[in-house]
DNA sequence: CGCACGAATGTATACGATTGCAGACCAATG
DNA sequence: CATTGGTCTGCAATCGTATACATTCGTGCG
């Protein structure tokens, strides 16, 4: 149906190896023969076959992406950051959700690796078994998690937690609550490490409020389980907990920002638009998708395998956006 | 680097054809053969290559599907169905992300034309002859979008607009302002022309307040649009900007639905997170996408081309879903 | 016992594009 | 004028898989 390079060739009066020439190399082809085999393309809307391009190069020109919840409002901005790195390459994207199922994570990997260059594994649950398998059927690079020798992105809480720590702490409170996210989660970890040595610094109470589930019912119980302290702020765990936190707490009676400040962290596009706005912690998720592509297509190409990040893991930094969700006391609780 | 076939037939003992037959037939294969042959391709770790298999059945295996903006928090659900369906199909997706371009959309698919089976066109921008070429290149299936003669899938005003302002009505209200989306958007005179017949039919006066941006910053020009006319109710083109025009209210000392009733179109996540929860339009995004995926692999078919859909566009019912934003009046504005 | 037939397998070719190699052609040089 | 060198072009092999066709083998029947 669709034209090959047969045609091209046949119409342009030439051989298919100077036609293709004519793409590839084209100060191989004479002047005569570029223009004609450039004109009869035109013609006959000829469109290279990536099937067949693949094939002979071993290069798919593909990278697969796989986030475990599209509907988070978290990866849109990771694959728009991945979209463009992948533009700016030529190369594209293959998606897919594993419907926040690591086993869904391990399946998707199986099926992608016979056909792309590359995975991008985002905020993978999947376990280190499983995360050796992924990366013994293909190229990963993981964002958002972080395992020793492989290559990864990730955002790091410093300097956005240690800053919104100093701002709760000039607006007066002393004592701040944390509801995190999964107990298993590192990145969890990790910034309850970066918030104990600022808090330590500064002197403020951490109260740990507990682990979470990281959605819209978690966030709702981490409200009541606050309420249960004796916090003036708190930091959550995500956006998307904190607004469901705040929407709680608003049924308790207890409004934001004058009974409790309010941190979130990610920076989604909703955290701006709400009322009150909600002061959080920015994550470059553009920058962590592009930068995850990057490194995804540079250990492809040999020649440049030096560019940094092979099987390392590069931290982005963080920044605090302060908003309407934090503010001095406007009467205690 | 990869194992091939021949390296599993050499394992196993066989010619390639066998161990081809092994997984396309395996009944035309002895039993002793099938499980030398399986044994052997589970050693190696063989995973087919698709390149080569789209270069002999001219078939990728891979659909593209483009969004105008991946953050616009309609996009992740119908990708979500799509990809539900794809994977069903046995089949991948390609994702791209136009940028709010028709431009961009226009390369976008002239670039995947070579590489996918068909397109999935998600609220396309393009024009009528964009889009004749884009059908040239490939199969294409729109979403939210109708053309003549052109397979896709759309959100039907009915039943939820006449739901809606039958709901308003019943709360007492009988001026209806719409805030309505781009002036070249079909959506948007579908959706108007679904409010007039309903408004005469149970008497409410319907109040254009105009065309506006889809977006956060359309929503504030209309809300200030709005304060302009004496509607106690407003129909909003579309969630994002009936939330940024319930914000923006907000500001004026406009609060709903104590002043005023609202009520959006998509039921995005977010609607029913915040205070007031967002009445509004459910459009059953998963099912436009798992649709439009099916259209598109049933349409490359050709035994069951009959299956429908071809070269139709097909209405998918909305459904009205009342939340906190309407209520009746309060106190008049 | 021989023939025919079906099942199982192998051989060879095709898919479309790329590329090493060699040939054709021309100009410049000795 | 022969030789060299360079430019341009074509031939043919190749990537990994699928399949039409040919071949082999065993089996059942006449």
């Amino acid at each position: 149906m669709a034209a090959t390079l047969k045609d091209v060739a046949a119409r342009a009066g030439v051989s298919v190896a100077t036609a293709s020439r004519a793409f590839q190399r084209p100060d191989m082809v004479g002047a005569r023969s570029l223009e004609r085999v450039r004109r009869a393309a035109d013609e006959v809307g000829y469109i290279p076959n990536s099937a067949a391009r693949a094939l002979i190069s071993g290069r798919r020109g593909v990278y697969g992406v796989v986030v475990p919840d599209l509907e988070n409002p978290f990866f849109p901005a990771v694959l728009k950051g991945a979209q463009a790195r992948a533009h700016h390459h030529g190369v594209q994207l293959l998606l897919a959700d594993a419907e926040e199922s690591p086993e869904g994570e391990r399946s998707l990997v199986r099926t992608l690796a016979g056909q792309v260059d590359g995975v991008v594994l985002c905020s993978s649950r999947m376990d280190e078994e499983a995360l050796l398998e992924a990366a013994s059927l293909t190229r990963i690079t993981l964002v958002n998690r972080v395992r020793p020798g492989m290559t990864g992105v990730f955002a790091d809480p410093v300097p956005g937690i240690p800053a919104a720590v100093r701002h709760l702490h000039r607006m007066g409170h002393r004592r701040l609550g944390y509801v995190g996210g999964p107990a298993t989660s590192r990145s969890d970890s990790a910034r309850r490490t970066a918030l104990e040595e600022v808090c330590r610094e500064v002197g403020i109470d951490l109260l740990d409020v507990g682990h979470f589930e990281p959605g819209v019912e978690g966030g709702r119980r981490g409200a009541e389980e606050l309420l249960l302290t004796d916090a003036t702020a708190v930091v959550v765990y995500n956006d998307l907990m904190a607004l469901a936190l705040i929407d709680r707490l608003k049924g308790f009676g207890v409004s934001v920002p004058e009974d409790l400040s309010v941190v979130g962290w990610d920076d989604i596009p909703f955290a701006s638009l709400l009322t009150p706005g909600l002061s959080t912690v920015q994550v470059p998720r553009y920058d962590m998708g592009a930068l995850a592509v990057d490194l995804l297509v540079a250990a492809g190409e040999p020649e440049r395998e030096d560019e940094g990040g092979e099987g390392r893991a590069i931290g982005l930094p963080t920044q605090f956006v302060p908003r309407a969700s934090t503010a001095r006391l406007a009467r205690e609780v």
